[in-house]
RNA sequence: GCGCCCGUAGCUCAGCUGGAUAGAGUACUUGGCUACGAACCAAGGGGUCGGGAGUUCGAAUCUCUCCGGGCGCGCCA
């Protein structure tokens, strides 16, 4: 690539030419960008040396600039050299190597855009992570169309990367599920007798259908139970758990493990139909638990308490996270002997770190940035680098539809599901808009402009641009027996129109590299329609066919970069991109 | 009260490891199909980048402060 050619002569300029010293040579090499221009007015690549330079040796940077272009402008592969603005150097590529990128791009072909800049560092990223308790909804969706899209630009910067899920299959999320259940097994009441910290979905309905179990209860024991429960919905629903675990545990538990087993079926379906695939699906139970005396569990807390940074108190035993900045002390077992959630988390994530993974990423959502301090505490206090982990918020998603948002409420099942969303605009369109912002902000999904066909609905307008290419190359082919091999009047510059798109189409690996750097997405999504723009300009502008043969090749060439990065580019969102719409 | 995120054109948003005139879409006013996909393109007006201060040759971008909005602060998960 020109940038790091470039890169290593301004080095070797500093190194033996310039006469600066060490200390800032080393500083300007750090500071200073070589990038490819936004516009072919300011040449093909710009670097700010002269500027960073300028400022570190506190001398006119243009003075600077012009010692450098003076050492590089001998290198052939340079045509020009300007010195703009305050102190830039604009650099215009010798034409062959300009064109060089049309050759370079297609014969990469789906590995333009990768590299191995990851060195094959071992990255696990958690997310959706959704409490097997019911459906995913869209708020999950969010998630699931964030972890996989990093999962998928890491990996093709030479990562290996592994995505997880955990599974709470061990709380009292899953207690509630059950007597969630059991209560519509029992279906001796109406909705509202339902008691109101139990979930009342619809989906709870079905799987106690689906159950088909004996009830050994009679309809008379469960009215008992559920008259005079307490109003505090928290008592109410740990007096329903202790009930319905007395009065028949072997019921409970089949019950417990039918109801975890549909609901985690119905998650595993609904990711894949949402094209999210899962390397690991990691059972909070697998942690085992505190009676067990090597459980993976006991075995943290313990090393915790012989660091002596779990203490007791008020008969809980609690972890010192004060010190990473965390506002106070958390608890790990409560007084009545269970381990809280923390507890099991903390266990987790020293098992992620015991699996030998250089980096860990969990994909949260915005709702627990409260928790990031004390899961770094607890590494750090388990001796790991709290840097080893990154937590990446992920805010709501608000649906809108007719120009109203679409209100959601959890508590009551009255929910957008994944699966009505998939349903309603397509797996693309739902990825795809999910994507179309930086993740830990709000994000406004207009359900009716994902639906719609105009350049207002960006999906569209970027699959329009790929599929118009894929037209133009079957009219191509219609009087031609293969694609051109060549581009000889881009080669000779007596064709110029496709440069832009060539040049923009140059960025594409760059876009790549910043958006694995910053677990950002949403910039792949920026460029493929600032390319796509630039492609139906382009095309409105230019009568392709009627051009001579020689340009004709030239521009199809050129056009099939242009749609090999978008395609590439999609395909890194987890969208398909299409040749016909 | 403390912590995190946000405040850019009327509206929805890019741009933020400091850089060359702050960009799109939409809306508004216009123009372009006997051309390969007009599902498109082009032109025009529209901005104290929430206010203020600081650092710098240079700030939408970094720091501080204030204002406004969202979220979180359990022996819940």
């Amino acid at each position: 690539m020109m940038i790091t050619f470039f890169d290593k002569h301004i080095c070797n300029y500093l190194d033996n030419e310039s006469g600066y010293d060490e200390s800032d040579i080393k500083l300007i090499k750090e500071k200073y960008k070589t990038e490819i221009t936004d516009d072919l007015s300011k040449g093909h690549i710009t670097t700010n040396v002269g500027l960073v330079a300028g400022s570190i040796l506190e001398e006119n940077p243009k003075n600077l600039a012009k010692n450098i272009k003076s050492y590089l402008i001998s290198l052939s592969e340079i045509d020009n050299i300007e010195i703009a603005g305050p102190g830039f150097l604009n650099i215009f590529l010798d034409r062959s190597y300009f064109a060089n990128v049309i050759d370079d791009s297609l014969k990469l072909g789906r590995d333009f855009g990768s590299s191995q800049n990851g060195n094959g560092k071992k990255i696990q990223i958690e997310f959706v992570s959704a409490n097997p308790t019911g459906p995913l909804h869209v708020g999950h969706g969010r998630g699931a169309a964030f972890g996989d899209a990093i999962g998928k630009i890491l990996q093709a910067n030479g990562y290996l990367v592994s995505k997880e899920y955990y599974i709470n299959d061990a709380g009292r999320q899953i207690d509630i599920l059950t007597v969630s259940v059991l209560l519509r097994l029992y279906d001796c009441f109406n909705d509202k007798e339902f008691p109101d910290s139990g979930y009342k979905g619809k989906y709870i309905i079905e799987i106690a259908k689906e159950l088909n179990s004996e009830k050994k209860l009679s309809n008379e024991e469960i009215k008992e139970i559920i008259t005079n429960l307490p109003s505090d919905s928290e008592e109410e629903i740990d007096l329903l758990i202790r009930e319905f675990k007395a009065k028949d545990s072997i019921l409970w538990s089949r019950t417990k493990q039918e109801s975890l087993k549909v609901v985690l079926k119905s998650i595993k379906e609904d990711l894949k139909d949402f094209k999210v695939e899962f390397d690991e699906w990691y059972f909070e139970s697998s942690l085992g638990t505190l009676q067990e005396k090597d459980s993976k569990i006991s075995s943290a807390i313990q090393e915790l308490q012989k660091k002596e940074l779990a203490y007791k108190k008020n008969g809980a035993l609690w972890l010192k996270t004060n010190h990473a900045g965390d506002d106070k002390d958390r608890v790990l077992i409560r007084e009545d002997g269970r381990a809280t959630y923390f507890a099991s988390d903390v266990a987790y994530h020293k098992h992620k770190v015991d699996r030998g993974f250089d980096k860990l990423i969990n994909v949260w959502g915005s709702d627990h940035h409260g928790y990031i301090k004390r899961i770094e505490a607890s590494l750090e206090g388990l001796g790991f680098s709290k840097e080893k982990l990154f937590v990446q918020l992920v805010q709501f998603a608000n649906l809108f539809q007719g120009g109203k948002r679409l209100k959601m409420s959890t508590r009551s099942g009255s929910f957008y599901t994944l699966k009505d969303l998939i349903k309603e605009i397509g797996v693309d369109a739902a990825r795809f808009y999910y994507l179309s912002k930086q993740a830990d902000q709000h994000l406004d999904f207009d359900i009716d402009l994902a639906k719609s066909e105009n350049k207002e609905n960006l999906i569209f307008y970027i699959q329009y641009a790929h599929a118009r290419i894929s037209s133009i190359q079957s009219k191509y082919l219609s009087k031609n027996k293969i694609l051109p091999k060549n581009h000889l009047s881009i080669l000779d510059g007596s064709y110029l129109a496709c440069d832009q798109l060539i040049h923009e189409s140059s960025k594409f690996p760059g876009v790549v590299q910043r958006a694995a750097d910053t677990l950002q997405p949403h910039l792949i999504v920026f460029y493929l329609r600032d390319l796509a723009q630039m492609l139906h300009s382009f095309y409105n502008d230019h009568p392709i066919l009627k051009e001579s043969k020689e340009n004709q090749a030239s521009i199809i060439r050129s056009l099939s970069i242009v749609q090999l990065v978008i395609s590439n580019g999609l395909n890194l969102l987890g969208i398909k991109a299409l040749d016909k719409m």
